[in-house]
DNA sequence: CCCTAATCATACTCCTTGCATGTATTTTCG
DNA sequence: CGAAAATACATGCAAGGAGTATGATTAGGG
């Protein structure tokens, strides 16, 4: 095998991110081994462990990518929102629209939550992280009803990602979810203050 | 190894059951080994390969046990409420707390939702059922509003899970428990068709 | 009393992970 | 500029785990 310039290992280790990315999404995480991913990419097992420690490190990285390109992704979303409760609301039907991506689902949703019990730092806590912020300033600004902002965003970020598998298990995606936005709406409205 | 009676073989396949249960929420699934297994019992990866397929099947029977033992704990909970609305309530705070045992925790909600992807017939389904049934009544009766009663019990679900991993991630377990029963309050209220 | 099927034990095979070591390239520095 | 150190891989090896094949033992029926 030839070895590489300069330039092509600064980029290594990302191509080796997104190929591991596009092949635990196809395959899940337990069904891939690291000779099928050498396989793939065409460098060996040495580069892997250099770069990601194990194969949690791997699977890490990848989340940790993921997690990241979609929490922009909702950023932009909420941003471009009227007020804040419009935004919020916005936010929650990005994340339910996003977790029906097959990457998202598999890796993030499913793989990361039983392999990386409490040893990764964010994973998805990061995105829980956001929306527990935003619950706290509609709770400051009298918009939503006093709570604890982390067992609100917990509990819809869960139901959120449980909906999101439940539309992508049907057949009509569409039409699923857009009975799950309608549920969603539902639970939402109860957060608002009584006026 | 001595021979078993006949009685005692009949009783394999539930004593086997309760050693995969208690190592499975001990050490998780993808931890155990088929030997960490013959090792608790007493018995050999033969026995434990005839009764039960694979790992896999291992695990989807020891699913299928808890899940029926709790849908029994939860059914006996709503069974004493007032009305259906205080029923469903009440069932959805007793989901909470039994989601908080680690059994359910380590071994339901999270291996069994990695390992056995589709392949189980009901995994948790059959919780999310029961819920399903009653959000139906309720809605039928004109005391929830008009939804899809799979979304809705989907979308409550998930959050309830979400919650109770938050809850035991925390180091004062009953305050969290308090405050995402608020939380859960708040979000049930929206159902509720307005007077 | 023998025969068959059920129930378990044991001995393998194959695959995978992680590590240890080797090698080439780059960087650092006197 | 040249050597030493660090970086970025490649490759071979050992340990362990899953699943299977086959053998042994017993129950139960005719």
């Amino acid at each position: 095998m030839v070895r590489r310039t300069r330039a092509e290992m600064e980029e290594t280790r990302a191509t080796r991110l997104a190929t591991a990315r596009r092949v635990f999404t196809g395959h899940g995480y337990a069904d891939t081994s690291m000779d099928d991913l050498t396989a793939q990419a065409n460098l060996t097992r040495g580069a892997l462990y250099y770069h990601f420690g194990d194969k949690k490190g791997l699977l890490a990285a990848v989340v940790e990518q993921i997690d990241a390109e979609t929490d922009q992704r909702r950023q932009a979303v909420s941003d471009t929102a009227e007020d804040a409760w419009e935004g919020f609301r916005g936010r929650c039907r990005a994340y339910l629209e996003m977790a029906l991506e097959p990457e998202i689902q598999r890796i993030v949703l499913r793989d990361a939550r039983a392999v990386l019990d409490g040893t990764s730092p964010d994973s998805q806590r990061h995105c829980i992280q956001s929306m527990q912020r935003m619950i706290d300033n509609l709770i400051r600004q009298g918009i939503v009803a006093e709570a604890d902002p982390q067992a609100l965003a917990s509990l819809i970020h869960g139901g959120l990602a449980e909906a999101a598998f439940w539309i992508a298990d049907g057949e009509d995606g569409s039409a699923r979810l857009a009975q799950a936005v309608d549920a969603l709406e539902l639970s939402l409205r109860g957060l608002l203050v009584k006026r």
